[in-house]
DNA sequence: CTGTTAGCGCTTTCAC
DNA sequence: GTGAAAGCGCTAACAG
């Protein structure tokens, strides 16, 4: 039907171009054992023809595919928003890709995982990265059947956890975020979250009130919702109305804290004087608002590194030293606090 | 090695234990011609021993992959801060997967294609998807070399010109920018724009100049630089030393816009009063911003649709109706202009 | 160093 | 409707 549907050369052709057996001419391709001469005659024959390798071929008869599944448990429609979620499937591919390894991308709708899961079949890879998670029983039990290494990005639900994992320290990166407002003064301080079902939120939560209190500090209060704009203007609403003397605020995103922002220049708060503000995430937003916002620096490419890793050792060696890994979320001091 | 080497179950086996030849096994999986009880009875049997088909194999035997390469051809380093790439390449997962294909990212650096060419190869993709293209002499051989279809994301460079490709319609949306800025009273309008040399750049500005001749207005000046907030900042500095009577300035990216209006607010300048905002992107930016911005909102889901869809109708029918698609970007009027 | 011989696991004629 | 058999294109023992 179409023009491509040419016949491609394949190793027999240029076996016979060569004058030597199909073993030979896949060892000198391969650089396996092979005289000079033969290496040359075989690699002469095999640009004469423009011979390329069937890549599926190859996986059939060594068993190994060096392909990994990259899943995405998500709605598609969130996937859209989710900006932390598309930067992190880039580099999983720039990672992998450096390790020699190629990275399938599927979406696993966690509502309807039949054909998610059939097409994590299909991709036929030697290993699953989880790029996001939204836990639902099926997908659990999928999971479990799975017979190939699996690696989660962000930590996986109590149940998995027995499942090696790649995180950011949210923890510590909540924790570091209330230091740096209670080290510049502030003492009147609130925090606007994420998600309150989300692990990623409750873990920043947890180390932003364990900060305030080993310096005795009482938080205003924390106003959770959904990581975006306009539940940081909202949320921000509330709480200069119940607490007008706030001075400082942890927003659990970047979008939180520029919601957040808009709402105090409505209310003409100067920010830092008035209320200081320190983000999480550092993404592109954090320099597009005014002033610039100082906040948490996710390493999104050391995450994805880390898990391409430790893919790859899984795969080459049957082993991984670290089974849980979690990286430092750096302060990034600009001008909001 | 390891836990995951076990012997998963074949086809072979299911037949066997249904007592059926290969072949019935096959079909009778497959939906192919099988009575009512073989059905059944192969069906059991696949569940009773966890059969999962190979998927190396059946794509051997079938010579289709059902697979798509998606190829970012940019420097590694630079995907990290792309978020339209990024996005792009999320979107290309989605739309691809519901079309029942499967994205193979692979990271093609322009620099040292040989590599990535290999990996190209290396994917065994039925066709590939350039999600990002910077020409190159290697890279443009090689691609013409290839024996696949593809589709460009973002229309390619001249020599390329027959491949077909997918883009949003920059002309038209620097056109409708200016007409924005024109309509709500502007003349002393300015352009900021993005790198000289993208294709990308250079047709919203043709579309920028032109709507201001139609209207026999000559634009202050236009600056062009990289698409980030620094950009946008030193700028608009320039542009209000040259020109002070600046009313109106049309960004081509929303981090353009953002830096733009920090360097306005250091000036004293009011926002739109004094001078007007479009931006060029409608991300999650153009409303951390205060005031929030007018912006023009590329239709990334709209664009990734229909280069899935093109390749499909490719694959199937060796066919495909448009070879040449761009999507209108739409106004996005919010306080800024 | 090289050739012969089996497969890898599945689909698909082709007969029955 | 079902089975036997021939591959898909490559790699990997195993002899020589």
């Amino acid at each position: 039907m179409s023009e491509f549907i040419r016949h491609s050369t394949t190793l027999r052709e240029v076996a016979q171009r060569a004058g030597v057996s199909m073993a030979t001419a896949s060892r000198a391709l391969a650089g396996g054992s092979a005289s000079q001469k033969t290496r040359e005659k075989v690699h002469a024959a095999a640009d004469e023809l423009g011979f390329v390798p069937n890549a599926t071929a190859r996986r059939l008869s060594t068993g190994r595919t060096d392909t990994v599944a990259v899943v995405m448990a998500e709605k598609p429609q969130f996937i859209f928003r989710d900006q932390f979620l598309s930067m992190l499937v880039s580099q999983l591919a720039v990672s992998l890709n450096s390790l020699g390894l190629l990275g399938v991308l599927v979406l696993a709708d966690p509502e309807n995982p039949d054909d998610s899961n059939s097409f994590l079949h299909r991709t036929g890879a030697d290993g699953v990265i989880m790029a996001s998670y939204h836990s639902s029983k099926i997908l659990d039990d999928a999971l479990r059947s799975l017979n190939i290494p699996v690696v989660f990005v962000g930590r996986p639900p109590v149940e998995l956890s027995y499942f090696p994992y790649v995180d950011v320290d949210n923890y510590r990166g909540g924790y570091d975020a209330a230091m740096r407002l209670i080290d510049i003064g502030r003492r009147n301080i609130a925090q606007i979250s994420g998600p309150s079902e989300m692990t990623t939120s409750r873990d920043r939560s947890d180390g932003f009130n364990a900060a305030c209190a080993s310096r005795g500090i009482v938080p205003l209060c924390s106003l959770s919702g959904k990581f975006e704009v306009d539940h940081g203007q909202e949320a921000m609403r509330a709480l200069i109305e119940a607490h007008p003397e706030v001075d400082a605020v942890f927003a659990q995103s970047d979008s939180i804290a520029a919601g957040a922002m808009q709402t105090l220049s409505e209310y003409g708060k100067k920010i830092p004087e008035d209320v200081a503000i320190v983000g999480f995430d550092d993404f592109e937003s954090a320099t597009a608002v005014n002033p610039k916002l100082t906040t948490m620096a996710q390493p999104i490419d050391k995450v994805a590194q880390a898990a391409a890793k430790m893919m790859k050792d899984y795969l080459d060696t049957g082993e991984y030293e670290l089974s849980k890994q979690l990286f430092r979320v750096p302060l990034v001091v600009r001008d909001s606090a």
